[in-house]
RNA sequence: CGCGGGAUGGAGCAGCCCGGUAGCUCGUCAGGCUCAUAACCUGAAGGUCGUUGGUUCAAAUCCAGCUCCCGCAC
């Protein structure tokens, strides 16, 4: 008895889930995937990750621009599937796609519903400080994010935390959700729990407003800030250097203790205050450099105490 | 051809505009000082200055191609 998936998914954050579904064996009928794209320096076409990576593993792969037309909508009914896994695809998914496989369709979704639905979910619960997330399998529906959850794993946000870091560690416990998640839809055995109606908060996508410094914000804003946008796109600043003011992106930070002018170096060490309390900055990456670690960056950037940031 | 920055001993940088014996802050190694030290002092090792070619008496430095890295925009 054959179960017809289709996997659903383009960036990093999906490639575990593939890996996962392949591991068990699963009969992965086609991949979905955002089409290559004209971005990054240079504005070549761009494979995501998730095409890159069903190539390599010699799987079909379907790269519509929409799933809105009844051409493609045709295409996807004609694969005849059982379920269709979506994580992080990035595309709309209309109610014939929804209703098309036999069991439906679920999603991998980065955060504990209904707290941060939609697009930047790790980066907002870092920011806003929460100290817990999670990553959830569930049923999708029309809304964004609002379908029935069948799974859920949670993980603590610690001090140290980056986007980087617990998006590492929320694709690995999803991909790790999704053979469970799969042989209990696939024995119908799967029982979804309705979202509770409270706690609905939007994760809204990350602008480059969001990523510049302001250093009257209370420290532990600054400090989730940083931590919440690294490494991409990464929370920036101006350094006034011997050649006049340079960008400058903070990719790791700690609370300090320390007061002063907002954005004053308090010591020889990147100690900043800021409008309440300090952040010591561990990680910067200068425009034009890699990221280096704040001792070797102090080795060539003289940033001494009484140094004024933007 | 979207705009721009970068590649210099193990690390982070300066030097390049105005060609002429490769420098700084560290690290490493040896020795010294010290009750002791990540502190201090002395000395040493370590670089074909990303790569190829050009200009020149002479190129890290000027010119062209190539490779890799990065910021913005997307």
């Amino acid at each position: 008895m054959s179960f017809r998936i289709a996997f659903m998914g383009s960036p990093d954050f999906a490639l575990p889930a593939l890996q996962a579904l392949r591991d068990i064996g699963a009969d992965i009928v086609c991949v979905y995937t955002q089409p290559p794209r004209p971005a990054g320096r240079g504005q070549t076409l761009r494979k995501t990750p998730v095409h890159a990576a069903a190539e390599a593993a010699g799987l079909p792969v379907r790269t519509p621009a929409s799933l809105k037309g009844a051409e493609e909508q045709a295409a996807f009914a004609a694969l005849d599937l059982d379920l269709a896994v979506v994580v992080a695809y990035g595309l709309l998914l209309p109610r014939a796609i929804l209703d098309a496989p036999r069991r439906g369709c679920i999603n991998l979704h980065g955060s504990l519903l209904p707290r941060w639905r939609g697009a930047a979910p790790i980066q907002r619960a870092i920011m806003a400080g929460d100290d817990e997330t999670g990553v959830q399998v569930m049923r999708m529906e029309a809304g964004l994010d609002t379908g029935p959850i069948l799974l859920t794993a949670r993980t603590p946000i610690e001090p140290d935390d980056t986007a980087g870091s617990v998006h590492d560690r929320l694709a690995a416990l999803g991909a790790g959700l999704l053979p469970e998640a799969v042989d209990l839809i696939a024995r119908d055995a799967a029982r979804f729990t309705p979202q509770a109606e409270d706690g609905v908060v939007y994760a809204h996508k990350i602008t480059p407003e969001d990523a510049r410094i302001d250093w009257t914000q209370p420290a532990r804003v600054v400090d989730r800030q940083i931590r919440g946008l690294s490494p991409a796109p990464g929370a920036w600043f101006v350094m006034p250097g011997p050649k006049g003011p340079v960008r400058c992106k903070a990719l790791d930070s700690r609370l300090g203790r320390g007061a002063g002018a907002p954005g004053t170096c308090l010591d020889d060490a990147l100690l900043i205050a800021c409008g309440e309390g300090a952040v010591r900055l561990l990680t910067i990456q200068r425009e034009g450099r890699g990221p280096t670690a704040a001792a070797d960056f102090l080795r060539g950037w003289p940033a001494t105490e009484g140094l004024r940031l933007g």
